[in-house]
DNA sequence: TGTACATCAGTGAACGCGCGTTCACTGATGTAC
DNA sequence: TGTACATCAGTGAACGCGCGTTCACTGATGTAC
């Protein structure tokens, strides 16, 4: 792929990594799609052989996101130790990482508010990374005692909630300023807390 | 106060109120002064007798939703039942309450990315507010076995990312589609859940 | 290999618009006498 | 009570700007012969 070709090359990926800068530092509203052609280095009417306009372009961004992520998740999980505590909290561990390390991905994800059923492949991409999240969370579910054992949608809802919060609240800034707890700690440790009360033991004692 | 006076009466608060109407509906960056003007039925110009600029007219909504905010929380804290428990989980339900009856209010607080040293007033604001829930959170602490117990800003942390997961992705649109669980009972449940981890008993059984 | 041609990615100018902010002003209000 | 005056909240026009989008175009590339 990006067979440097033609005139620019890769002019629709350099966009939505523009798109994606962008949307990372000033916020999915505050994004532009003139700013974005012109650090492409490109006229902004070029933009429209790509995309039909400004929003096609975030969703394209934010598709990306979901494909990246779910392939975070998928990996995580398949890859993890064996048993399914394990490969839980390395499910985890790839929700912060990801949310870390694609910053501009999870903006244009979550904060967009792009609809998913604004583009077919969107939804679609977004469907999947929900799905694998879902049964990630419910592979563990099986191992909580059953007199405990919430609904599965409870179950998903407080993993992400935890996840998201603390992408929110603390994962935000590059390296904030006196911020005693990394991200990393306090969501395993949060996670971990939660599972012992549904009468999960911690992995390693 | 608001004494009706003069020639539009309180138009500093009409633009407030105008602000926080667009905040919660357009987002922090997609508000707009000349629009809060418009629908205060005022010229954008005459903004600038009550404030120096757009960012300080959010700035204003953000310090007035965290009055609002501290003062719920230190209501639902001292107003709640005698157990340390109670008021806490009492002070759980008045973060979700603010968040819902004030979404504006939420956003200009949390997602607008003003920082709160902005404005003094607004520092002050943010941190009694900050104050008062850590308080909320360390009264709990002190019940918790000592062989458990999280340090003080670790366990605040854990809350407030669970609270604020639960409103982010949860608490958002009025009637949300095919949203199987109450923003209520998924952050009680939450919670509660994540105490017992921590050797706290549910308040009733 | 060399030439003619078709394709189509990106240009550059233009559009109408709403933005935040400024400025001299006006006219309703409150106050002093 | 009635009049003159000072105050100052809000007006209206103007500014320069960047936005998203459109359109006819141009010129580098790939292809057919």
């Amino acid at each position: 792929m990006a067979k440097q070709g033609y005139h620019h090359g890769n002019l629709k990926q350099a966009l939505v990594d523009a798109a994606l800068r962008l949307i990372e530092t000033r916020g999915p509203s505050g994004f532009t799609l003139s700013e974005a052609a012109k650090q492409a280095g490109v006229t902004p009417a070029a933009v429209y052989r790509h995309f039909a306009g400004r929003n096609d372009l975030i969703a394209e961004a934010a598709r990306q996101g979901y494909v990246i992520f779910a392939d975070a998740i998928a990996s995580a999980h398949d890859r993890g130790p064996p048993s399914a505590r394990g490969r839980f909290d390395a499910t985890c561990r790839a929700y912060l990482g990801f949310a870390r390390q694609y910053p501009g991905h999870y903006v244009a994800m979550f904060e967009s508010g792009l609809p998913v059923e604004r583009t077919p492949e969107l939804a679609l991409a977004a469907g999947r990374a929900r799905t694998l999240l879902d049964q990630a969370a419910d592979a563990l579910r099986q191992h909580i005692p059953p007199d405990r054992r919430p609904p599965p949608e409870m179950f998903s809802a407080h993993i992400r909630a935890m996840s998201h919060g603390v992408v929110e609240l603390f994962a935000r800034q590059p390296h904030d300023n006196a911020a005693p707890l990394a991200p990393e700690d306090l969501l395993e440790t949060g996670i971990g807390i939660y599972l012992r009360g549904l009468g999960l033991d911690a992995p390693d004692s």
